[in-house]
Parts: structure tokens; C-alpha cells; sequence
DNA sequence: GCCGTTTTCGGCCCGACTGTTTTCAGTCG
């Protein structure tokens, strides 16, 4: 069955391979039909069985018979006619940075350029140089932008970036003459990888503080040395680009380099359609030049007749429709959270005792937490056998005693065996107060065995909670093969919540969408393995609020007196 | 190729920076 992304990749190819025709409006109608296509949380199949395709936004007659005809035959005759036109290798050739199509265009038809290695055997024979409009200086940054593409074609995992981020926000915030500095991209919209930073600033004196910039102890590489815009790649290979605009114009640049770019025109088209335009310094009138907002994001999207819209939702993903109707979801915050249900300790593979998770807890405000440590088949984590967990509980019993400030839950993540049974008998799940499910070994199943797998482990009458579902760890381990719908459908028959896991940012914000679309709840927990682990909450309330969660789809949101009647088997004391 | 509170034809987001030019094209975000 082709899932929805096969046929994103189609129209992103003949998008590409439109630009290398020439053609200029075309590609940017495929590129729109493909995003919203990636945006859609329903099946294309399904949407064709009801004969709605053209209602998706960007596609229209000639994109809809293309996803029929994708859908019958597995293939699309137009984009197979286009790579017949275009040598196989210009496409690549796209994704070097600062070469579009008009460039390759040349490459290939003065040059005889159609490859990577090609590209380089040509620049070490200087032949670049001496195309129409090049010269050396171009030669030389093609050879540094080629070098770049091959080294790092990646994008950083956020928790990393955001570390960065803050230390430059330090560091530049302290420059004389910054009003104002936050940072924008993808990084503020939370995204789970960033490409590169974007940091802007404001103030009256924009010189300074590029040039204090482009001279930072860490700076590798400048890409670009403007008055109010500079790039530089510093030590660790992040792009990173500054900003600077005047205070008043402050709020129209936030908005603007927060994006998302899919965003940002959605909202010129609007402002375009009442004769006004949006640029990074201000909304203004087209016809006479008035200022209609500028200083704050708030007045502009007020001017456009909607709410200020949460930067986590600013993917073009239906917020600009629900904000327009006022109906944008109150997103779940972190002050939301009372508790977290995966919590790991000295039992197993944490590095502190359950008494100082539980202190750190309650220093964040916490009501309650489950201890959740590894169960024994995962030896490489110290998993517990049976008689440590009793033990466990044992102790845990008497912490939660003497601690008043906080309710300490008996949990385990019990491993799902291979096939679909768990590492423990019900007898002894049955003493715990809350179990967490989920998978570490033998994950190379195919799509069905693993499905059924997890499946038959929420079938289990014990099972509250599936930790990390999809198995990925965002940057590192790709997910296994597993049907989501069919996880999805089985968590909300049997009772299971389907864990955001802060960690491995798993579910994704994607699947977390869906989830809450098919009426699931969800839990979002940081996965801690020492005290100050918890604070990676932030990064998992960061899925929840991309995936449109209010409060009330976040279990963990809950007061302990509710929450306790929602798990299957507390025991009160 | 898509779309419609000026339109079923004629538009399609906006501006900074770079390197090559001598007024601009290409690329990016």
C-alpha cells in the first residue's frame, strides 16, 4: 500500500525536475501540493475513495489524477517522462547550497556536468570559472559549498542545538547596544532537528554587533558578512545566522524568521489579498506605504484577523484556517505537568536512588512520579528479576510513607519478549501500581511481526502505558517497521496510553497528531535517569504542543485522585 | 499547475547578500 510520503517524494522530484527545465510556476504548485500532502493525517487512498482530492489545498485537476494514477499503478507516467529529459545526477546536484537550477542548468550544458564527481573533476580543472557569470570567487565557493555537502548533510537532534543556542544567546546578549534577542527558525517553532540557528536582535547599531559576531572565538567559516545579516559556521560544523533590525521592527522580523517558510506565505496571501504585504520589517499598505504593525507579533496577526499563533504550530498544518475561525487549541505547558510515569533509578540503569529523584520531583513541583525501572531481560540495563522488584516495592512503600510532598508509584518497563509476551507474569505485574511497556531488543522484525507484537503485549490486562512506540531515538536510531494504525487502534480498545517520550522524541509529533485525531490520550515523560533528567520534559511538552495537545489529552496533567482511577491497578495506601 | 471579496485569465511572497556586473541574476530563508 503507498503511504502518503511515497507520493510527496514523487512531486518534490518533478518539482526538481521543473526548476532544471526552466519551468517557474509549475514547481511551485507541485512543492505546495506536497506539503499538503505531508500535512494531511488521513490516507490518500481514503481521501480518493470519497473522490475530496481536489478539496486538498494545491492540488487540483492535474495533481489529483497524478495521485490516482499513483495509487493504481504504483507510478507516475509525467515524472518517468521527466527524468528521461533530465540527466540523472542534476537533481543531486540541487541540494549543494547556493547552486539552483540555474547553475546546474549551466554547469550541464557548458561544462558537461551532470554528477557530484563530475562537479569536482571540473572544479579542479578550473573550468568553472570560466562560465558566463562566474569567476574565481564562485569557483571557490561552489568547492567550499560541495566540501560542506559531503561532510554534513544532517541536521542536529534539538537537545543538542538548544544547549548552543542558549550559551550564544548569553554570549551575544551581552554586546552593547542589543535592545532585544531571541532566537527564531526552527529551533523556536521546536522542531525536532534544526538545520541551522537563527538568532535575531534588536537595536539601533547594527554594525557592532555583526562584526562581533563574524569574530567569535568559535567561528570556523563566514558565510556571509552583511550590515544586518551575517552567516557563519562555527567549530561544531552548525550554521548559524544573525540578524539585526531596528527595535520597532522587531516584531515583523520574529515572525518573519520564525517561520515556518510554508507559514510565513500563507500569510503573505492573506495580507496580499486586503492590498497590504508582509515583509520582515513591517505589515504595510501596499498602494501608500502606511504602517499597518510592526513592533510585536501579537498586532500582526491581530491586522490579519487571528489570534497570535504558538510557534510550535506554524507548519501550515490547518493553525492559520483554525486561527482565522479562533479556533487554535489551548496547548499544553509545561506548568500542566504534575508528574512523570518513567522514571529510572540506581535499581537498574540510573545513576541516582529513588529518594533523590523523588527530592528532585518535588523541587519541580511535582505530585507524583513512577519509578519504572528496566525488567531482567534487559541485563545491559540491569533489569530487575522478580525478587528485586519485590524488594523494590518494598522500598519504595516506605519512601512514599515519608514523604508527604509527593506520591511515589511502584512502576516497571516491562521488556515485550519477541514473541509478544511480557518479561514478567501477571501475578507479579499485579503488585506493581502502574506498568510501562515497551521494546529494547530484537527490533529487526518485519512490519507485521513487530505490529503483532506490540499488540499482543497491550492486550495484556496489566499494561497502562507503551513507552516509546515507535522505537526511534531522534538523530540516532531510526523506528522500527510497525503499523501505526493498527497500534493506535489497539492502544484506545484496550486501554493503553501511548507515551511522548522526552528522550527519544518518540512518538513523533506527527504520530502524537494523529493519536490525539483518533481520540487517544497520551503521556508525556521524561524517561530520567538521574535527578536532573527531568528536565528534558521540555523537549517531550515541545511534541505535545506541535502535535496540537491541549491539557486534557496529557494524561500526566491530571491531579493524582484523578489519575490514579484512569491507571488500571493502583494500589491506594 | 492552481486559484478567485478586483479575476475562469493572469497572476503567483519578499528582501538581503554575493559575485558578477555597470544595473542585475541567482540563491536563500
Amino acid at each position: 500500500m503507498p503511504e502518503n510520503s511515497d507520493i510527496v517524494k514523487v512531486f518534490y522530484e518533478i518539482a526538481d525536475l521543473l526548476d532544471l527545465l526552466g519551468e517557474t510556476f509549475k514547481p511551485r504548485a507541485y512543492r505546495r501540493a506536497a506539503r499538503s500532502i505531508e500535512a494531511l493525517s488521513e490516507d490518500l487512498a481514503d481521501i480518493a475513495t470519497r473522490s475530496e482530492l481536489e478539496d486538498i489545498p494545491g492540488v487540483g485537476k492535474a495533481i489529483s489524477q497524478k495521485i490516482q494514477e499513483f495509487l493504481k499503478t504504483g507510478k507516475v507516467r509525467a515524472l518517468e517522462e521527466l527524468r528521461a529529459k533530465v540527466p540523472s545526477g542534476l537533481v543531486e546536484l540541487l541540494r549543494i547550497p547556493d547552486i539552483g537550477p540555474k547553475t546546474v542548468q549551466k554547469l550541464h550544458e557548458k561544462l558537461g556536468v551532470s554528477t557530484i564527481e563530475q562537479l569536482r573533476e571540473a572544479l579542479e580543472e578550473h573550468r568553472v570559472r570560466d562560465l558566463p557569470g562566474f569567476g574565481e570567487r564562485s569557483e571557490e565557493s561552489i568547492r567550499r559549498n560541495l566540501e560542506l555537502y559531503i561532510k554534513q548533510q544532517q541536521r542536529s537532534p534539538i537537545n543538542t542545538v538548544y544547549h548552543l543556542a542558549q550559551k550564544l544567546l548569553n554570549v551575544l546578549g551581552g554586546l552593547s547596544g542589543v535592545e532585544k534577542i531571541e532566537v527564531a527558525g526552527s529551533l523556536r517553532r521546536w522542531r525536532e532537528t534544526v538545520g541551522d540557528l537563527d538568532i535575531l536582535i534588536a537595536s539601533e547599531k547594527s554594525e557592532p554587533i555583526m562584526s562581533a559576531f563574524t569574530q567569535l572565538p568559535d567561528v570556523k567559516q563566514i558565510l556571509a558578512h552583511g550590515p544586518t545579516k551575517s552567516s557563519i559556521i562555527i567549530r561544531d560544523g552548525m550554521q548559524v545566522d544573525l540578524r539585526v533590525v531596528k527595535p520597532e521592527n522587531f516584531g515583523a522580523a520574529l515572525q518573519y524568521f520564525t517561520g515556518s517558510k510554508a507559514h510565513n506565505i500563507a500569510l503573505r496571501r492573506i495580507a496580499q489579498k486586503r492590498k497590504w504585504k508582509l515583509s520582515e520589517y513591517s505589515l504595510s499598505d501596499k498602494r501608500d506605504g502606511r504602517i499597518i504593525a510592526q513592533r510585536t507579533e501579537e498586532e500582526i496577526y491581530e491586522a490579519l484577523g487571528m489570534p497570535w499563533v504558538p510557534p510550535e504550530l506554524r507548519e501550515d498544518t490547518g493553525e492559520i484556517e483554525a486561527a482565522l475561525e479562533n479556533q487554535l487549541p489551548k496547548l499544553v505547558e509545561l506548568s500542566d505537568i504534575r508528574g512523570d510515569l518513567h522514571v529510572h533509578t540506581k535499581w537498574s540503569d540510573g545513576r541516582d536512588t529513588v529518594e533523590s529523584m523523588a527530592q528532585a520531583a518535588i523541587e519541580r513541583g511535582y505530585e507524583y512520579i513512577a519509578i519504572s525501572d528496566h525488567s531482567k531481560r534487559i541485563k545491559i540495563a540491569k533489569g530487575l528479576a522478580e525478587t528485586k522488584l519485590r524488594e523494590q516495592i518494598e522500598a519504595i512503600q516506605k519512601i512514599d510513607e515519608e514523604l508527604s510532598d509527593i506520591r511515589i508509584l511502584s512502576g516497571v518497563e516491562v521488556e515485550i519478549l519477541s514473541d509478544g509476551s511480557l518479561d514478567f507474569s501477571d501475578d507479579v505485574l499485579a503488585e506493581t501500581d502502574v506498568v510501562t511497556a515497551s521494546i529494547h531488543y530484537d527490533t529487526r522484525g518485519s512490519e507485521e511481526e513487530m505490529t503483532e507484537r506490540l499488540v499482543s503485549a497491550m492486550k495484556n490486562k496489566y499494561v497502562d502505558i507503551l513507552a516509546h512506540p515507535t522505537g526511534r531515538l531522534v538523530g540516532e536510531r531510526p523506528p522500527y517497521s510497525v503499523n501505526l494504525d493498527k497500534l493506535m487502534e489497539t492502544a484506545k480498545h484496550y486501554h493503553v496510553f501511548l507515551e511522548i517520550n522526552s528522550h527519544r522524541l518518540d512518538l513523533p509529533d506527527v504520530e502524537a497528531r494523529r493519536a490525539k485525531d483518533r481520540g487517544l490520550k497520551l503521556v508525556v515523560n521524561s524517561d530520567a535517569h538521574w535527578a536532573n533528567g527531568f528536565e528534558i520534559i521540555k523537549f517531550g511538552l515541545a511534541v505535545a504542543r506541535r502535535a496540537w495537545l491541549e491539557a486534557t489529552d496529557v494524561i500526566n496533567t491530571l491531579p493524582f485522585s484523578k489519575l490514579h482511577r484512569i491507571l488500571k491497578h493502583v494500589h491506594i495506601n
